[in-house]
DNA sequence: ATGAAAGCGCTAACAC
DNA sequence: GTGTTAGCGCTTTCAT
C-alpha cells in the first residue's frame, strides 16, 4: 500500500489537515511546520493521490481532447499547440481519435465528461446534431479548435478560412487566370463547403468568372486520391490553368501527377494551397501557400478554454487568428 | 449536483450496492431488478463517476503516454497505434510530451503516477540514469514503444534497427559502391548509435571496406539541418556515392540538396533511408526504405501493457517486429 | 439476490 | 496556526 496523507501526518506529528495545506501551498503553516512536513513527505517518499484528490475537490486539473486523427500532421500540430499551453496551466490531457465518427464522438464525450474532466477542446470536420446535442449538456466549458460551429454557439478558435480562399483565388486572377480548379476534401466537412468554397466562389463571381461545376473537384483527403484525380482533371474539356487545394498534400497530389507527366508548375500550372505541414517547403517547385497557424490555434483554444474554467471575462468566444501567405515557387 | 448512484439507488428503491452490480455488470442481479434500475438511470440520465469509481477500486482504467513530441510523424503514429488498441481494451490514455528533455520526463512519469494510471508507455530517444531509475520504481507496468533499452531492463517493442542498417548497406554495396555515407540524428540517441551507426559498421567490416569516420554525418534530426548538411558533404575529400539516413526527413534533406544542385539520383548518388512516413513516396524520385511499422510498434506495445496490467504470463518481454523493405527509385 | 457499512485518500468547512 | 470532522461517489466485503 502506498503512502498517504496520513502516514504523513502521524510521522510528522501534525493532523492530515496540515499536511493538505502544505501539499497545496496554503500559507497559513508555520514554517517551521512546514518544514517538518516536507521532511517526512520526503523521508517517506509520499506523492499525493490525484484521484482521491479530485474526488474531494471536484476538479481533476484534467482537459479531454477529442480529435479526429493524432496520426495526422493536421491534428498533431494543433494538439501540440494544446498540450503546450494545458502542461503551462498544469493540466493534464486525456486524447482520443474519434476517427471523424459521430458516434465515436459521442461516446468520446460521454466517457470523457465521466472522467471528470474539467473542461474539453473538441475537434471535428462535421459536428453532428447528436454531438452538438450533448456538448450543448456538457458539465463542463468546451472549446472547439480549427473546427467550424456552423450554429456559432461554443467557443471557437480559427482563422478566417473564407478571406484566405478568397485572396488565393485573387492571387491565380491576378496573374491571368480565369480557368481555376478548386481541389477540396469532403463538401459534407463544413470547412471546405461554407468556407473554402465559399471564398473561391467570392472571388470568382468578383471578378465576373464564370462558375463551373466541373472545376470543383470533391476527393477523399488524401495525397493518393489526389494524385489519381489528375487523371480525371486532365480530361477536363476546358483544361484549367491554376489549382486551390484545401491542404498541402492534396496540393502536393496534384502536383505530382502534373510533374510525372512532364508538364511543368508553374509555367504550365499555377498552384497555391493551405499549409498544414512543412511539406510545401519540401517538394519542387515549393509550393505558395496560406500558411495556417495550426500550433497558435490549439495553443490559443487551450488557452481560452483555461479562462472558461476559471470563470474568467471573455472578450469574444469565436476567435480568428491571423495567417499569412509564403509565397514560393508554385506561383509565378 | 450531477445524478449520483444514490439518487439511482432511491429512485429504484433498491441499494446502491444493488446499482453498482448492475453498472458493473454483475450477474448477481434479478432479471427484473437489473431492468428496474436499468430505467432508473436511464431515466435520471445517470453516468458513473470515473473518479470515485477509481478511488474505490484502485483502478483508473487510463494508461500514460510518455512522448517526445505528438506532432512528429514517427511519434504520431506510433501513438495511434497505442491508443487504438487502448479504445479497444477500454483504457483512456494521458497524453503528455516530453521534448525529450530528461528532467522533464522525470516530472511526469511522477505526475502520471500521481494521477494513478494502471500502466504506461514509454517513448524517448536516450533513456537517462535519473529516468530510469523513476521507472525502476514505478508502481504500474510499462512498456517502451519504438524505444532502446539498454539495459533490457523494461518491456519494449522495436524492430531490429541493427539488422535494417546492416542489410540496407548491404544493398548499396551490392550496387557497387563503397564510398557510402551514414547520415544520422544525434549520436546521444541509443537507437543511432547502439543500432543504425552498429548495422552500417558491420556491413562495412565484412565487405571489407574501410571506415571513415568523415563518413559518418551526425546532425540535428530536421529536413533543413539535413538540406544544410550536403554542402558539407560535397566538400568531403573523397565524395561518396551512396547514403544511409536514419529516417526520411534527412534522406529528402540531402536529396534535395543534391537535386538543387543539379545532379541526379540515383545516377550521381544512392540513397536509402528509414521510413517513418510517406513522405518517401510522395518526393521524387521516391525513396527505397526500411518500412518501419510504426503503427504496429505502438499497439503491440499497448497489448503487452494490458498484459502485464492483468498479470498475464508473458512470453518475451522484448518484442522486435519484422520489417519490410520498399523497393522504389532512389537505387538503381 | 440484496443490503448495510466500511473504506478509498483527499479537501474543506468549522472550531479552537 | 492547527486539528476535527464530514463528506466526495463509488466498490467491496460481509451479512442476511
Amino acid at each position: 500500500m502506498a503512502i498517504t496523507i496520513y502516514d504523513v501526518a502521524r510521522d510528522a506529528n501534525v493532523s492530515m489537515a496540515t499536511v493538505s495545506r502544505v501539499i497545496n501551498g496554503n500559507q497559513n503553516v508555520k514554517p517551521s511546520t512546514r518544514r517538518k512536513v516536507l521532511e517526512s513527505i520526503e523521508r517517506l517518499g509520499y506523492r499525493p493521490n490525484a484521484v482521491a484528490r479530485g474526488l474531494a475537490s471536484k476538479k481533476t486539473t484534467t482537459v479531454g481532447v477529442i480529435v479526429p486523427d493524432i496520426s495526422t500532421s493536421f491534428y498533431g500540430e494543433l494538439s501540440r499547440g494544446i498540450a503546450d499551453i494545458a502542461t503551462m496551466y498544469e493540466y493534464n490531457i486525456i486524447l482520443s481519435n474519434s476517427d471523424e465518427r459521430p458516434e465515436r464522438e459521442l461516446e468520446l464525450l460521454i466517457d470523457h465528461f465521466g472522467k471528470q474532466v474539467d473542461g474539453l477542446i473538441f475537434m471535428s470536420d462535421a459536428v453532428s446534431e447528436e454531438v452538438r446535442e450533448e456538448m450543448t449538456r456538457a458539465p463542463v466549458p468546451i472549446v472547439m479548435a480549427g473546427t467550424i460551429d456552423t450554429q456559432e454557439q461554443f467557443a471557437t478558435v480559427n482563422i478566417d478560412y473564407e478571406q484566405a480562399a478568397y485572396e488565393s483565388v485573387n492571387k491565380l486572377i491576378e496573374n491571368g487566370h480565369t480557368e481555376i480548379v478548386f481541389v477540396t476534401g469532403p463538401l459534407s466537412h463544413d470547412i471546405n463547403r461554407i468556407h473554402k468554397l465559399s471564398g473561391y466562389e467570392r472571388a470568382l463571381k468578383e471578378a465576373g468568372i464564370e462558375m463551373k461545376d466541373e472545376y470543383v473537384i470533391e476527393i477523399e483527403d488524401t495525397y493518393d486520391t489526389a494524385y489519381e484525380s489528375w487523371q480525371t482533371i486532365k480530361q477536363l474539356k476546358v483544361q484549367p490553368t491554376a489549382f486551390l487545394t484545401v491542404n498541402s498534400s492534396i496540393a502536393v497530389g496534384i502536383l505530382n501527377g502534373i510533374r510525372d507527366e512532364g508538364y511543368s508548375v508553374p509555367d504550365d500550372y499555377e498552384i497555391i494551397c493551405y499549409e498544414h505541414s512543412n511539406l510545401t517547403r519540401i517538394v519542387r517547385p515549393q509550393l505558395t501557400s496560406v500558411v495556417v497557424p495550426l500550433y497558435d490555434i490549439g495553443a490559443v483554444a487551450m488557452r481560452l478554454l483555461t479562462k472558461l474554467m476559471n470563470d474568467e471575462e471573455i472578450e469574444d468566444k469565436h476567435i480568428n487568428l491571423p495567417y499569412r501567405f509564403a509565397e514560393r515557387d508554385s506561383l509565378k
